[in-house]
RNA sequence: GCCGGUGUGUCGGAAUUGGCAGACGAGACAGACUCAAAAUCUGUUAUCCGCAAGGGUGUGUGGGUUCGAGUCCCACCACCGGCACCA
């Protein structure tokens, strides 16, 4: 028999699957499809490191799976390309990103072909090509259309030095990340996506799909779906009201202050009568150097200033009481002003400990002396006037209707989930394909001028009052209103790159339509997606935005479904081989091309299915990666032991179903490590039994086969199987076989097991009484001894409580 | 800080979801083969006491529920992911 070269094999079978096109797939109405999708990567310039492979390997697992199963399988691959690393690469190698972009596309595709994926290579799409930028461009001028695109003033990062717009990753410590300097806040009147209008059924119809629940759950405390009242609280000695936003009405008869953020309008409209203008001024600028991260933060030590000459009156107690102005106070959540409770909120609680502000119990059931009482399930609403003796929840009903009544505020639910701020002061992502003009306003770009391209540029930094590189080519910038035909300017931001990524596995079922994004007949075949496994790490933004999209598409009816994915599933994170993350600066990188040349692509898919838990992170071993090729060798040998037979070999018949169910349930579940080992100890078996029929190995080889598709495929042919396997079927087990008939039960004296005794499964409990007892070990612990109880759960174990 | 998650031998991990903790793999040790080494094959391998039979202890820490807890409940500790302009 010849050695196992598996660099040999591999090549040979990747290019017979690619002459065959086996994996090109059709709209198939006879056929049930299945869409299996994978998150695409962003082809970086360091080319695929072994985290890529470990969710495509699982997903390939499911397709080919599928393929033997009868479906008509979609399982497509593409890059998300446009991106800020490639940006800044090209600023610092004076190389066009697009350059860059294709070199390290035909990388990643290469090193991906290496690893034998069963993706439809046909379908293959990049976020950058113009073919695909413009059915981005057009889908946004669709939210524009709907009145779900606006123009709002928010802030950026903006180095002080450099004067560039910063992400906020390139912000460390409020220092600029590449030269040090100080980073503010900088205000940019910027396009937004409502995303805020969908928060309710971004929540709601979570209930309809098959996610796993940190998914759901996190999506959910994300959006921050919260029901409560917007209150006014009157402006003394003014016409002015202040709206707040809360949660507890029921406390409103605690509220000793108010709190308005530092960037609240009042503050500018009174400027005049406020006492200390100035020194509010000066804290708003403190304020404008922080994060809403830094902002909001629970531990840090709380800091305000109280505002001199305005004060409020509380509606529900009519006393006047004093307005301040702190961080934790943000003008993007509620209503920038909040009614202060110190009794009942821990903020409000350290923010008046601090300034000396009154401290009223309304709810009683803690001490307020020590902590604020924030249980809204236990208390009784106190000090409260017509509320007193209630319970929160009928508190909050009855001052509800009672502020309603008099026009004092209503009910409101408020969203943590704010809009989607979709400008990027960037060069390389999409432009918004807008024109603005003087008579006319903002407008779109006619579809036929789809796509609106980049202009090459020498210089891709920003500009230096923040504008997008764009901005320097007047003859880009300039054009004409599409409308009335007058000079107009041209939209310069860009896109951010969740754009591209928010549709693309609408494009991946009919990429070279240029027609349409999509026809209709492809998105009713093929939409939604069965499976879509993706990091967790993306379940806030890009499975959120994706979402959103999604459903504005339903909703002006160019897709048919409700939601993009039918089932979402998660997979942990590769580590270096000293447990921490992978990166270039901690040099713990491990490249697939490495171990695919000196182990085979068989290990290394093997390898990152049997290195643990597919939902957690896992470190690297080079060791584990040689088991794998250990077991890979075993398996070739298992041609040595081969017999003639059609038949499963008797003492094997029950492993053989067992293994057959445990694989066939654990490649539905991401157990593929336990699937792996399970196929591990058949192989074992195997040889200790000695030899192996054609029947037996036919059925090994299958079951292994979607995770080490060539070494299988080989021995098939080698060994005179009929056909290819790639043609085969999947294999079925019957459940009686499964069962054993005969089985050790372990017999526990109070709990501990004393002993082990074979038993038939259908033995009765008195008849394993009888047996039990006869075990001399086990009668030490009941002699003497008398029994007052017994549990017996059939077929797994038998407890003699004895006292 | 907030939201979500995780914690089991020397290491990666397994445990039919409340029923024999440590499957499978790695590592280590011993043996076979070899002049020798590598590769391969065989055996041992949580820990303590014991010649053995067997027994005690043991799933991050402390408590609880139960005939029985890695699994459920309460409190705490450590680590990981996300925090809206990285992708």
């Amino acid at each position: 028999m010849r050695e196992y070269s598996p660099n040999e094999i591999e090549k040979k079978w990747q290019n017979i699957w690619d002459e065959k096109e086996i994996y090109k797939t059709e709209i198939d109405k006879s056929k049930p499809k299945y869409y299996a999708l994978v998150e695409f990567p962003y082809p970086s310039a360091n080319g695929l490191h072994v985290g890529h492979p470990r969710p495509y390997t699982a997903m390939d697992i499911v397709a080919r799976k599928r393929r033997y199963e009868g479906y008509n399988v979609l399982f497509p691959m593409g890059w998300d390309a446009f991106g800020l690393p490639t940006e800044n690469f090209a600023i610092k190698n004076k190389i066009h990103p697009a350059i860059v972009t294709e070199k390290n596309i035909e990388r990643f595709k290469s090193q991906l072909k290496s690893i034998g994926f069963s993706f439809d290579w046909s379908k293959e799409i990049s976020t950058t090509d113009p073919k695909y930028v413009k059915w981005t461009q057009w889908l946004f001028l669709k939210f524009h259309e709907h009145g779900l695109a606006y123009k709002h003033e928010m802030p950026i990062n903006w180095c002080t030095s450099c004067k560039i717009g910063l992400a906020n990753e390139e912000v460390v410590n409020n220092a600029c990340e590449r030269c040090g300097g100080e980073v503010v806040q900088k205000i940019k009147n910027q396009w937004m996506l409502k995303i805020t209008e969908y928060a309710d059924r971004l929540i709601d119809d979570l209930d309809d799909v098959d996610f796993i629940e940190r998914v759901k759950l996190q999506q959910k405390n994300w959006i921050g779906r919260s029901i409560g009242m917007e209150i006014d609280f009157k402006v003394t000695n003014k016409e002015e009201k202040l709206r707040v936003f809360t949660t507890r009405p029921d406390t409103i008869f605690g509220s000793t202050y108010m709190v308005i953020a530092a960037e609240h309008p009042l503050i500018e409209k009174y400027k005049d009568e406020i006492g200390n203008y100035d020194e509010l001024m000066n804290y708003k600028e403190t304020v404008a150097k922080k994060s809403d991260f830094e902002r909001t933060e629970l531990s840090k030590e709380k800091t305000g200033v109280e505002i001199k000459g305005l004060t409020a009156t509380n509606p529900a107690t009519g006393k006047e009481i004093p307005i301040w102005i702190s961080d934790y106070v943000l003008m993007s959540y509620g209503t920038g002003a909040i009614m202060a409770v110190p009794g009942h909120d821990e903020r409000d609680w350290e923010f008046a400990n601090k300034f000396g502000l009154p401290i009223v119990e309304v709810i009683s059931g803690g001490d307020i002396k020590k902590e604020a009482y924030t249980d809204s399930e236990n208390g009784i609403v106190v000090n409260s006037d017509f509320l007193n003796g209630l319970e929160v929840e009928e508190a909050k009903e009855v001052i509800s209707k009672w502020l309603e009544e008099r026009n004092l505020g209503e009910k409101k639910t408020n969203y943590k989930l704010r809009d989607w701020v979709f400008s990027r002061q960037r060069y390389w992502g999409e432009p918004i394909p807008l024109i603005h003009c003087d008579d006319c306003g903002w407008v779109p770009v006619p579809e036929a001028d789809l796509p609106v391209m980049l202009p090459d540029v020498e210089n891709y930094e920003p500009t230096e009052n923040g504008e997008s590189p764009l901005a320097n080519i007047d003859e880009w910038v300039n054009t004409t209103c599409p409308s009335c035909g007058k000079a107009a300017k041209r939209e310069t931001d860009t896109m951010p790159n969740w754009a591209g990524s928010s549709w693309y596995f609408l494009r991946y079922i009919d990429p070279d339509n240029d027609k349409e994004f999509a026809s209709k007949e492809a998105i009713d075949y093929w939409m939604n997606v069965d499976w879509y496994n993706g990091g967790m790490e993306h379940t806030t933004l890009h499975l959120l935005y994706s979402r959103f999209w999604h459903k504005f598409f339903y909703d002006i009816g160019l897709v048919s479904t409700k939601e993009p994915y039918q089932k979402r599933t998660s997979h942990g994170m590769i580590l270096g081989d000293n447990n921490e993350k992978m990166s270039k600066s901690r040099g713990n990188v491990v490249n697939p091309d490495d171990i695919v040349r000196d182990f085979g692509a068989d290990t290394l898919r093997t390898y990152e299915m049997f290195i643990g838990d597919f939902e957690k992170s896992a470190p690297w071993s080079e060791n584990g990666v040689m088991g794998c090729r250990r077991f890979l060798e075993r398996v070739w040998k298992l041609q040595e032991i081969l017999v003639e037979g059609d038949n499963y070999t008797k003492d094997l018949e029950s492993s053989i179903h067992k293994a057959i169910k445990k694989v066939t349930e654990d490649f539905e579940t991401l157990k593929f490590n336990t699937a792996i080992a399970t196929l591990m100890s058949l192989s074992n078996e195997f040889n200790d039994c000695g030899s192996v029929t054609k029947k037996d190995l036919a059925t090994f080889l299958i079951l292994l086969n979607p995770v080490a598709p060539h070494i299988t495929e080989e021995i098939w042919q080698e060994i005179g199987l009929e056909g290819f396997l790639h043609d085969t079927t999947w294999p079925k087990y019957d459940e009686a076989k499964t069962k054993d008939q005969v089985i050790q039960m372990p017999i526990q004296v109070n709990g501990k097991v004393r002993g082990t005794i074979e038993i038939n499964v259908d033995d009765t409990q008195d008849k394993i009484k009888e047996k039990a007892l006869q075990d001399e070990n086990i009668m030490r612990f009941i002699e003497e001894k008398s029994i007052i109880k017994e549990i017996f759960v059939p077929g797994k174990i038998y407890n003699i409580v004895v006292r």
